[in-house]
DNA sequence: CCTTTTACATTAGTTTTTCTAATGATCCAT
DNA sequence: ATGGATCATTAGAAAAACTAATGTAAAAGG
């Protein structure tokens, strides 16, 4: 009655399509719902939606046992070649790009303080992507195209065409073992430290500055060891050495499980704070983008975590909410 | 760092792909938005995907002048093969089934009284489909497949494995000519029919039974012509003729024109109904759903719509809303 | 030139589709 | 029979796709 060609195509719904291709080689809709990533109750949707489609049954279903009947089969090998070909074509592309490995680059200290232990997460929620961390000291120019996206600690303006979100500030207070504060000399105003050993790092944090910030003076600060690596300066204060001035972000999770207390409240906020970067080329590609948001979105929910877990022990260092060491 | 390997394929988002093939035939986002039924702006977020999930760019855009690049021409023809195998697969599972064309079938009284109105607002809606209607008084077996969905006036159960919607109920109630009413007899109360000439169509509609049910005896009901078709019943009663018992239904139209008006308010419940019918193996099919979910939406808010323009014209017979005849 | 037109990009918000979790039904093996 | 495995169904949540409005840039027309 009423006419309306369109000269284009007549595709069935492709994803059905491809829940079909899944369920009709595995012979089975759990393991194709396993294979897409999807529960097995989605295969089920989407081969109905096919059937529906096409006006015919595809999948003969006898209780436990699925075959597919005479149309499943008439249909099964052509998508497999259309599939084949879409995949070669897709490669041809852009070959040497790999949609589920994402690279990432971050230093040594962020990842052993920080990430390792959160990106277990992050697999979880995205089991399609596959992270290769590589954690160096070495200066990485996301530019060139080495990584999909780093963490990096600084001022937060790089040069070059770069997406960069803020992740985390970064404070500056002292902190020692329990034992310490115990049974060492007294320290409970910043200008006790005079009577302690101080643990410093050869990278940005600096008792100078926070002595001076606290309004604290004469006390020398050229006393005590330094040491390599500003997680080796938390272990050695979680071992009694002295008091140690920590960044925030890796001294968290001393301070969680009780390694760690801080004296004094005071702290001072860091200059630099921790950035997510990549290039501005890379950043909207689907794995990239669910890293940033996954990984801002844990820093949020953390921040506040750790925020009421520190209050907890401060109100009762006695008893830490984790074994301890 | 983790690893998952997932032994399944490595598609790209597929919709996206039948949008990029779309608009690199046409080398035009817009004509490619016709061809799919969706807007520009659609074509140009799905092209998007697509580049951000493979990394690269497809075409290139200098203002107006839209080209494929490498990447695109590499990327193109492995696709369209692709399509064409599953095109013609889908085809071959099911072939004389096409899921752009809906076939409907409707006695030729509701086809003209209410359907074919309407259906150019489920073309509009729904332009991918192309209604294909047959309005004939033949009894048509929707089981034996020849048609998809109609629309079947009656007790509302039939044999068979169909899907049956309630559409509209119809009520049996006197019309004539506003002129009749003016100039004629008087026609006040049921019982004035005595002074009127009765029109009779030779189905459902019965006068006897009207006229039992209004409390009104003594009236011969052998009166008055025959006509054999609803329609022309009521085309005979607006050109003066007499007086017709109208099926709500089909009378709706010369009421809402004022070509026909009602003497008075009493109707008699009709015992009949109009449906909605399919075959199941049919009823779930996209074509058959969308014309069903349409037919019963339209006719719920007609149904609202129509009684408040009878109301109107009843408290003011003399201008009709309408052209009229 | 300047203006208008045409076409793609972007944004925010809505709609539609897809997916999940829970549960049910069915078949098979023990 | 009973338990385990598998697909189906449902309602509701989450994600994806789409639209409308608007922006921007290049080409075409005067």
């Amino acid at each position: 009655m009423i006419h309306e060609t369109g000269p284009g195509r007549r595709l069935p719904p492709l994803n059905a399509l491809r829940s079909f291709e899944a369920a009709a080689r595995h012979l089975s809709f759990t393991r194709a719902a396993v294979e897409l990533h999807v529960t097995q109750a989605a295969i089920s949707h989407q081969v109905r939606v096919l059937e529906d489609h096409l006006g015919v049954r595809l999948f003969r279903r006898r209780g436990r046992a699925l075959s597919l009947n005479e149309a499943g089969q008439a249909l099964l090998p052509g998508l497999q070649e259309a599939f084949d070909r879409i995949e070669e074509s897709a490669k041809k592309v852009h070959p040497g790009h790999d949609e589920r490995v994402l690279t990432v680059t971050v230093q040594p200290s962020f990842a052993g303080a920080w990430l390792i232990s959160r990106l277990p997460r992050f697999a979880e929620r995205h089991p399609g992507i596959d992270v290769k961390l590589s954690a160096s000291h070495d200066r990485v120019d996301l530019m060139r195209g080495d990584f999909d996206v780093g963490v990096r600690f600084g001022p937060g303006a790089w040069p070059g065409e770069l997406r960069v979100d803020r992740l985390m500030d970064e404070d500056l207070f002292p902190v020692c073992s329990p034992a310490l504060l115990e049974r060492g000399p007294p320290l409970e105003r910043p200008e006790d430290l005079r009577y302690h050993t101080l643990l410093h790092d050869d990278h940005v944090v600096d008792w100078r500055m926070w002595l001076l910030a606290a309004g604290v003076s004469g006390i020398d600060t050229a006393r005590g060891p330094m040491l390599n690596f500003s997680d080796l300066v938390l272990q050695s204060a979680a071992a009694g050495h002295g008091v140690a001035l920590a960044r925030s972000v890796l001294a968290a999770r001393y301070l969680a499980s009780g390694e760690l207390v801080r004296p004094f409240e005071f702290s001072l906020p860091g200059k630099y704070a921790y950035y997510v970067v990549s290039a501005a080329a890379k950043a909207n590609q689907p794995k990239v983008r669910k890293f940033r948001e996954w990984i801002l979105e844990v820093s949020r929910e953390d921040a506040v975590h750790e925020a009421a877990v520190v209050d907890a022990l401060r109100a009762d260092p006695a008893t830490p909410r984790d074994g301890g060491k």
